[in-house]
DNA sequence: ATGCCTCAGCTCCTGAGA
């Protein structure tokens, strides 16, 4: 079983590039972030001419996710339960056994803004929620955009990124913390190359210079981590024109 | 550096992203 998440930044841009990646890599499961456009828009048709059904969460402007896969989906929950939010970040569902819940972390835009305030606050109420989610549902996978890094491997330039909004201890221990419910990251189970990062910023030419963040993760529970596989980025469609500014993050299981 | 690039929208500038 595969699975991917894939942060598109617009899917009215991006949907041809994502097509053309699934037909290229057939996953299983595909969470997206940052779709940019209401449910009524979603191009359900192209997706499931693809062989794809479709679970979707969006919002005009900003944020909105949705939930591909090759089977059907059922229990889907979106957003966080318990935790009131104007905004469509979360969509989970139970697909071949496994709970898979796509996240579109906040940004957090500065420490100490009104936004950083938001991002901390939706951390612990997504943590609340995973808590009770993994006794009931052991076989869980946690992906997304989490708009952290997990310490200064993941970061082009440690000292100058040095408590700037992505590197901040604040950040990074509400991170450990979700680890802590009993979640691995998956990419970094086996060995990587040096200065692997799922997103780099449109300007200055950081994905040729490689200054980039690994910020896209994947979490997978206690129990799910003896079958874990592989976990890469997929760098391949960054070099795309008008690519996403994130890197598609694969993860395989073995079936059980 | 109040900059760089990209996207959406009450679109020819602004807000947000990261």
């Amino acid at each position: 079983m595969k699975l991917a998440t894939w942060n598109i930044n617009s899917l009215t841009v991006r949907l041809p590039q994502v097509l053309d990646w699934l037909a290229a890599n057939p996953v299983d499961v595909l969470v997206l972030q940052e779709l940019k456009m209401t449910d009524d828009r979603f191009p359900f048709e192209a997706y499931q001419q693809a062989g794809y059904s479709v679970q979707c969460f969006g919002q005009k402007t900003y944020n909105g996710v949705a939930l591909l896969s090759r089977t059907a989906a059922s229990n889907v929950v979106k957003n966080i339960p318990g935790f009131t939010d104007d905004m469509a970040r979360v969509i989970s569902a139970d697909v071949n056994g496994v709970r898979v819940v796509g996240a579109y972390f906040p940004n957090g835009q500065a420490p100490g803004s009104d936004k950083f305030e938001y991002k901390l606050s939706w951390l612990r109420g997504l943590r609340d929620w995973l808590r009770a989610e993994l006794m009931t549902q052991p076989s869980l996978v946690l992906m997304g955009d989490f708009n952290i890094t997990f310490d200064d491997a993941d970061v082009w330039d440690p000292v100058g990124m040095k408590d700037q909004i992505h590197c901040t201890e604040e950040e990074r221990y509400q991170l450990r913390a979700l680890v802590a419910l009993g979640l691995h990251d998956a990419f970094r189970l086996f060995p990587q190359p040096p200065k692997s990062y799922s997103w780099w910023d449109y300007r200055d030419f950081g994905f040729r210079r490689n200054r980039g963040l690994r910020i896209d993760h994947i979490l997978v529970s206690d129990a799910l981590k003896p079958w874990v596989k592989s976990c890469i980025i997929d760098k391949t469609p960054r070099r795309n024109e008008r690519p996403s500014d994130h890197a598609p993050v694969v993860l395989e299981l073995e079936s059980p």
